[in-house]
DNA sequence: AATAATTTTTAGATTAACCTAAAAAATAAA
DNA sequence: TTTATTTTTTAGGTTAATCTAAAAATTATT
């Protein structure tokens, strides 16, 4: 069946929302997410149910069907193996590549996309540390930790962000932050949550809790 | 201004019919190609006329502006750009790539098509032959003869082709026929204008003049 | 349990891009 | 130079996706 951007772009907002909680997502949350009125996502939401992408009973919530999931992970597929050759090959920065791949997510082409996965080497994660879903849409778990959930003392490496906008990025990359850096925790203080942390064996420097909640790290030590 | 996919496909329509001739282009012949209504076509033009991208007076046809010019072939040097790519870096054939282009020269980056230009080592023509506009948007002028009005006797290089259609580039394919190829031309046939010819040295076979004019060849003795 | 606040849906419009059918203008033929 | 044919435009509608304002349902608070 046929599907427009604006469709495949409201699945993969519900798509979103439904990884952060088991509840049915709520009119609100996708209206945010999807920058527009409420109103309009009742007139979506009552269209996706029409086309079985989504199971909806109105005041009661929205979820992905099982069609529907696999819709939205195909454009997440998309979405991060693009973002990766805009990195791996064209040479852009982590900060730059999202709104590029917001664009080239919606390219319909199977064949393109299984070609481009074969050309960057099947890369596991995107530029983010976000997982690749795989041909058959399955999203392998990587379970990391926020760097605002561990103690002092420990080392860890980071992993991916939870995060995309281009100012949190390029902040990372002046704090010399970037996927694949070692972080020793020398001390968290108690006051305003800030961690004060070796990265890469440098001097230590102080990162926000604000900062630390949205970086992904694999324990080490 | 902000403009649409449509708006784009307009222009780039207008574009391509210009290129055949110096007079207005007519609302049938833009409508043919959108594969449209005369009727809409009206409604766009009024448009584009009001957003400065063409010259328009009803009853009179159509031109595009000095400013629709200029997006015009931005859009043929995305096209083009893209179908190198698509040939080259994901090893599709030149057959199957056009429709894949359709939907990648409407992505918006400035800065991603100058680094693709890079990344394939700034090509001249993209798979088909055709030219590629540079960055300031000058398209060279390559001026082929058509295979069709070369005299017998003549040995010829392939050059370009007339038209994307998969069918008829598949049919080149079976021929043994690509761009570089060398013709020798042995003869042409008064009955059909048929061409007996021999392709990379190859025994001599019959080429249809509906398949020669379509064959854009540089002279070589 | 009644009332207040919040969330969600409906009602009614708007805009872009398209359509069909009819009218008007331009071009070709008699 | 009338008449016929073709081309183009206008008139009036449709569909997708959006909006604001008002009504309805749900949830939270007395
Ligand atoms: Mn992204
Ligand atoms: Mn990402
Ligand atoms: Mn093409
Ligand atoms: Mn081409």
């Amino acid at each position: 069946m046929a599907i427009s951007f604006t469709e495949e772009n409201y699945l993969k907002v519900i798509h979103r929302l439904s990884e952060a909680t088991s509840e049915d997502i709520s009119t609100n949350a996708v209206a945010e997410l999807m920058q527009t009125k409420a109103a309009s996502v009742t007139d979506m939401l009552r269209k996706l149910a029409e086309k079985g992408w989504v199971n909806y009973q109105k005041y009661q919530g929205v979820r992905l069907s099982v069609e529907g999931e696999k819709i939205a992970l195909s454009i997440v597929r998309k979405h991060r193996l693009w973002e990766v050759f805009l990195v791996d090959k064209m040479g852009f920065n982590w900060d730059e590549v999202h709104e590029i791949a917001e664009q080239l997510e919606h390219i319909e082409s199977d064949q393109l996309i299984n070609k481009l996965d074969e050309y960057l080497g099947f890369p596991k994660t995107d530029p983010h540390g976000d997982p690749i879903p795989n041909k058959e849409g399955i999203l392998p778990e990587l379970a990391y930790s926020h760097l605002s959930d561990i103690k002092a003392t420990k080392t860890c490496k980071l992993m991916g962000v939870a995060q995309d906008s281009a100012v949190f990025l390029q902040l990372l990359t002046k704090l010399n932050l970037s996927l694949g850096a070692k972080l020793d925790i020398q001390e968290i203080n108690e006051f305003d949550r800030s961690i004060f942390v070796s990265i890469n064996d440098a001097s230590p420097i102080f990162i926000s809790h604000e900062v630390a909640k949205n970086i992904l790290v694999k324990i080490l030590a």
